[in-house]
DNA sequence: ACATTGTAGTTGTCTATACAACTAGCGCCA
DNA sequence: TGGCGCTAGTTGTATAGACAACTACAATGT
């Protein structure tokens, strides 16, 4: 039954590093031996080695200085992942029923503040959608998007009830830089209607800009209810 | 004057694939060409073109199935990292000065609540600090921590005039996890007066476990102004 | 029609070797 | 003392080859 499950020798290395500084016997700024020495200590060859090495770097356990050495990394430096995930993957993840209610979808001229975000001219056409996002019929989430034509022409002829805009831009205008940023404040008027809530609720807001290829494509401001929401992380190693 | 600057392979063959994402030449889900026909598409060894690949499965762009090929990766998998930094290095890396006044520091008995966390029995014995960290004299963080004195027993004899609780935590009990969680909400009346705040104005409340090998060794609740502090981050392909 | 087997293609791992690029320290010389 | 060059040690990159593990599909046989 049990598989053998046969460990590669790279994680071999790296299970024995982990530990090692896990367990405090190398401490943050300690050497860590040699690839040759490893190699030796381990017998396997240098390439695989290095491979183990390289993957601790990526992870953020070791720092290697060519000529110099591998020593343990100061570990206040580890970090964790905040991911970009469609609210409607989310919901439907914790097994609950996601929907959606469209408040508002047209065409708008660029403010200054705006047309700066999105590197265009003051007054340049941009779309701008308001959805309320609902888990289990309770709202969760408010998202007011302005949106770049040129990177979603079609934008205003989106079924937001079959689809929703984070995934339909991230499918018609792929990815390539994305920038946010999370605050407390307290919602609008309007926007705590919307979520059902009082107006001295406090909320979470995630502002976020995305690019795709050349285009600013779109500029999110993502309100959610500080009471029903949080974003969670988690880091190990 | 301009270096050289020869680009490894390796670095080659990565650029290459992100190029033909970032131009939407392949779309998420698309084949990337396989192993071998890189190598010769590039006249470089198969090994060369694995390291490529293997970086960008990391990186999130691709993902791979042995036997079966490399497609583009549904990029709304893509995540960007959320830092655990010492709010002293955080404000000074911005410039100003950050100084601490501690409000409480003492040895409490778990309740419950806490005796679950860290997996102790009721009545434990915990070490419990309070701290304000300001920015250039204005609060922007409180602090209110419980310790494990199995991994920091000297934590009610540090001067928290010359280190900070997570610095103080980081170099006493190396980190092996950690996890977090972010929300909004109001500050409690000692937590408003502490950050010279009013009592109605939102917070961000970052609540934040760690452990140290077999030890939980600290669970912290962070409450930061949302007026005066933000969460920001950004990724890139 | 269905199940089995074979096979080509792909990724996963590992080796032994080679050279390049860089660092740190030592010794030499002025 | 100060500057210089040399060198041993270390990491960075790349190669050609090998075998294992797995997938998808075609061919075969019942």
């Amino acid at each position: 039954m049990a598989e053998d499950a046969v460990v590669p020798a790279y994680e071999r290395v790296k299970a024995f590093i982990k530990a090692q500084v896990n367990q405090g016997v190398w401490r943050p700024g300690a050497a860590v031996p040699s690839e040759s020495a490893l190699q030796q200590q381990f017998g396997i060859s240098r390439m695989t080695v290095n491979r183990a090495l390289r993957e601790l770097v990526v992870e953020g356990l070791v720092t290697r200085t060519q000529g110099s050495g591998t020593v343990v990394a100061q570990l206040h430096r580890i970090s964790s992942t905040l991911a970009l995930r469609d609210i409607h993957d989310e919901v439907l993840a914790r097994g609950h029923v996601h929907s959606t209610r469209l408040q508002h979808l047209a065409a708008v001229r660029a403010s200054a503040a705006l047309a700066e975000v999105f590197r265009l001219r003051r007054g340049a056409r941009l779309f701008h959608s308001v959805l309320v996002h609902c888990e289990d019929g309770l709202p969760i989430q408010y998202e007011d998007r302005h949106v770049n034509p040129a990177a979603a022409p079609d934008y205003l002829g989106v079924d937001f009830a079959l689809t929703t805009p984070t995934r339909y831009l991230l499918e018609h205008a792929p990815l390539t830089e994305a920038s946010y940023s999370i605050e407390a404040s307290l919602p609008s008027v309007q926007e705590a209607a919307c979520l059902a809530i009082a107006p001295s609720v406090p909320c979470l807001v995630m502002t976020r800009r995305t690019v795709s290829g050349p285009h600013v494509a779109s500029l999110a401001r993502l309100v959610y209810p500080g009471l029903r929401y949080s974003f969670n992380g988690k880091f190990q190693l």
